[in-house]
DNA sequence: TATAATAACTTGTATTTACAAGTAAAAATA
DNA sequence: TATTTTTACTTGTAAATACAAGTTATTATA
């Protein structure tokens, strides 16, 4: 019995449950109303139930206790860009903006990628920008994104000043982010990394390589993140 | 119907096909058997059998596709110390020795630890221990860890080299990992930490700080993991 | 032959039912 | 009063069933 035309069920209490948590309606040590009041609450049978609170404890929000309940845990999550939510929904209330360095462009893929590509992704090129993203006016990342150039009318086009590249790529095309992989080292960067991160002298940096996984099949979002930890910390849950 | 004793079905068959996949009897892009058949091979219904593959999904062992079915994705794993599964079994053929560099010693926690304690954790103390990891002869992880000390009789009498500190726990204590939080920064190593690491002038580190929950309520493993990410890099899926 | 419809698969979502196992508070017992 | 037992919760595991939705190969049709 699906209630509405395009979500299921539990991923819609899934968000509900969410927002609830990030709102501070469930704080952190809270129990979440048992399984069965949330049946109850929101017309569900518990396997429904239970499934959006996989998910919640999937991604860390709450911590199920047998006996005794879900335990809400908001994790201060530092900046967690480790999280598939995308750095803007991540970093909650800081004040984060985004600043464009190099517009979206079609180029060619670089000749050494660094992660393979499929034939399809080579033929078609990919569309490249490189972003800031300053946290309280601190630049903390750069961003450079390699999308496959398939099927995304006028994306060059588009306006990605302080807007999450996710958010465009759900609202506008429809396409929602899965999951992924990724590399971590740390590493002495470029001088002009530093000079945009506003490093002192000595002063290494994370170095992510990321494969984004998309709910289009065969469509991938792939990033360079240069990070400057030295007053944040990548946080991440496994 | 429990056939067995001790762990649940879906338990089981997920560590069947783990296996079976960690030992290449699937392959890379293979298709797994479909639910119905797994049913059928192992006796189980297809809740049950679901419940396995959405674990192994969640382990990035395999990728479900609606309407076609699981399709094996061995993630060439780098060094995959991101996952729950400890170092040395993760890191898979490659030989991987571990040198005691601080026998394990009962002493108070530091001043400032890095993360938060319960009362019972503070009290109790913790056993510390410092240990180099070898990767094909090469220095890649120095390993600092404080465990809570509460009722692990004769663990600082154990014998830690070349051995990983999970399976330990899970053999002589049945104590299961159960996951865990970190942050992850780039940081300029202590002359200590290069001297181990073997590394050189001006090269960055990676520092993980991890938080580890186990199957034992209020128990918690913490470490501190400097990693020489010149040559491997810390892999992870999200 | 090339295209479109169909059928036979696959996984995804959801219900219903049942019992096991852990937790905590209430009740009975010493 | 202090301890033990019971009871009433909680989540965990598992079965049987049904239909939706995506994929692929076959079959029918142009």
């Amino acid at each position: 019995m699906k209630s509405d035309g395009s979500k299921p069920q539990y991923r819609m209490l899934y968000e509900i449950l969410r927002r609830h948590i990030s709102e501070s309606v469930y704080r952190e040590g809270d129990l979440l109303p048992s399984e069965n009041e949330l049946c109850r609450l929101y017309g569900m049978t518990r396997p429904t139930v239970r499934q959006s609170l996989a998910c919640l404890a999937n991604d860390g929000y709450i911590r199920k206790h047998q006996g005794k309940g879900s335990i809400v845990t908001q994790p201060a999550r530092d900046i967690g860009i480790l999280s598939v939510s995308g750095t803007t929904s991540a970093v909650g209330n800081r004040n984060l903006k985004t600043g464009i360095i190099v517009k979206p462009v079609l180029k060619q893929w670089p000749a050494d990628f660094m992660f393979p590509l499929s034939e399809l992704e080579k033929e078609s090129g990919c569309i490249y920008f490189e972003r800031l993203r300053l946290l309280d006016e601190v630049p903390i990342f750069y961003d450079i994104s390699f999308i496959a150039n398939i099927n995304l009318p006028r994306i060059t086009a588009r306006q990605f000043e302080n807007k999450s590249l996710f958010s465009i790529l759900r609202e506008h095309y429809n396409i929602e982010i899965k999951g992924g992989e990724q590399r971590i080292r740390a590493i002495s960067p470029s001088s002009k990394i530093s000079k945009f991160l506003k490093l002192e002298k000595g002063q290494p940096v994370l170095h992510l390589e990321r494969k984004i996984e998309t709910s289009v099949n065969g469509f991938f979002i792939y990033s360079s993140i240069f990070c400057n930890t030295r007053k944040y910390s990548i946080f991440g849950r496994f």
